[in-house]
DNA sequence: TTTCACTAGTTTGCTTTACAAACTAGTATT
DNA sequence: AATACTAGTTTGTAAAGCAAACTAGTGAAA
């Protein structure tokens, strides 16, 4: 069963998991949250997900083109640019470095 | 070589870090700020540190008392509460279920 | 044919989080 | 007396997450 994750623990992270997306394949915001659902995060809001891909293409991490769709309204998918790969990059150390602190936690409590 | 975690990634996270240290013994600010220093999470200012613990106090998942120090000014140790030992497993449940999505994430880059 | 469901996106306003900066104050060393 | 370190509070600002209200296209059922 997959329990949700509550708002508080995503802040911040949430922008580093759309680049890693992002970095597969290019994505519009609807299909973003359906997939974001798929990983296990349970609805995230579309009054989250589409203001934050309108701030990272603000900063230049990525860039939205309109494209139809075969079937309802147009999409706007979003393609990762150079920007927004150094900036998945730096995710993902900062992700590893934060895992190891907790991680390290969590061992010291398991032995308590 | 130690890099900062923007304080982005950290955001809502730090509540449950410190829930697991506070768990392990009781600490007082300036002590919990040198002690995520030693954990890895370079400087995390007091314009941070202080007012959470005050939230986290008004929220009821510590409790703080002055305590007089061998050298320099009072201080004051918070303790964990049963609401808080709560609050803790519920962090750790939502940490490792974000720790699995990311980690998928970056499996599947590695896999690029 | 109009009503409903699903898809797709924008905008507004509210709450919470992180934090710089300014402030007070005790102890210790030079 | 001045400086450094310790310890904590308070204020104001910016950014993040998100509910809610809105517009609008497609397709199927009624």
């Amino acid at each position: 069963m997959i329990q949700d994750i509550s708002s508080q623990i995503l802040k911040g992270i949430l922008q580093g998991i759309m680049l890693l997306i992002l970095d597969q394949q290019p994505e519009y915001g609807y299909g973003l949250g359906r997939k974001l659902n798929d990983y296990g995060l349970v609805a995230i809001p579309k009054g989250t997900i589409y203001p934050l891909l309108t701030t990272m293409e603000k900063r230049g991490l990525i860039e939205g083109r309109i494209q139809s769709s075969p079937a309802g309204p147009d999409r706007k998918y979003y393609f990762i640019t150079a920007a927004g790969i150094t900036a998945k990059n730096e995710f993902t150390n900062e992700w590893r470095q934060l895992e190891n602190v907790v991680n390290k936690l969590l061992d010291k409590e398991s032995k308590k």
